[in-house]
DNA sequence: CCTATAATATAGCAATGGCTATAAGTGCGA
DNA sequence: TCGCACTTATAGCCATTGCTATATTATAGG
């Protein structure tokens, strides 16, 4: 098991290592759910924009492949966030619409969040980006309140 | 081009395309990198703490298991950020260094902010983790300056 | 109605990041 | 010094997410 020789004679620097395995768990299972947010969210805005979400627009928009698109598409189907017919364009279902409405609701926070802090337009739409999908629900709500505050 | 009808007339929900495309594309670079900095973080702390990095301890400290670990150095060694002897432990280059410098910076940084921001200290380390590896040098600096004005 | 163009589907490849099982090397204690 | 326990190396598997090339289907114009 590796114990290390009386640990407290040295700096700090690690923290528990139960502690940090938890975390970084934690972070590879959103890296996960991460592209299929970004998915989901962009269908929903696709369709809330133009009435249709068609892959080219969406690979596009996310500057992949459209046979990227398919490939992932079908994930986004057998787990039921989508419904699709063949040569058609896709749809989300109610699971579908449930968590493009958390992920959009959650990026809006975090990209006004940025924006408050007197970050950029630009460097605020890139980092929410990134940061949204690692954003608990204290840490959403810290920013909210944040943002009440600045009102 | 799959050009839409009269864009204007519908809610604004979407920014540009050409502008999103590059947020996606940025997100995506950061996701490659992610792994990178944090075990050559893990290494520079394993190293500070107890004079060594070996693999059974990132992969303890990962939550990942060892082959994982030994497939991931040698990678780390092909892009020269560690040196390695068979059958002995990891060293960072003076590349490796200067990465988990930064990378230990900008995680401290992160912490500390949402700490400052009213974030219980467990949670403030696990959204840390994600979210270090998204934030930009301007988001950084806006992060440094709010915890300046807090001091 | 037929054809050309656009969109979608499918096949097959590569890199990444996990895993288990097992081989090989190291080093300590009896 | 010899053997056992620990550590590292290697082989081979799988899933994910990207790609190019190509086949198939839809659809709009003439």
């Amino acid at each position: 098991m590796s114990i290390k020789p009386t640990p407290e004679t040295f700096q700090g620097v690690l923290v528990d290592a139960d502690t940090q395995v938890e975390s970084f768990r934690q972070t590879r299972n959103s890296r996960r759910t991460e592209l299929i947010e970004d998915y989901v969210e962009l269908i929903a805005d696709l369709i809330a924009d133009g009435g249709e979400a068609r892959q080219v627009d969406i690979a596009q928009r996310l500057g992949v492949a459209q046979p990227t698109v398919a490939k992932m598409l079908k994930r986004l189907a057998a787990d039921g966030f989508i419904q699709q017919k063949p040569y058609r364009g896709v749809f989300l279902t109610a699971q579908g619409r449930e968590l493009a409405e958390r992920s959009r609701d959650r990026h809006q926070i975090v990209e006004n969040f940025l924006r408050a802090l007197g970050i950029s337009a630009e460097t605020a739409r890139i980092d929410a980006e990134g940061i949204e999908h690692y954003v608990s629900g204290e840490t959403l709500q810290a920013f909210k309140s944040y943002l009440s505050k600045q009102g």
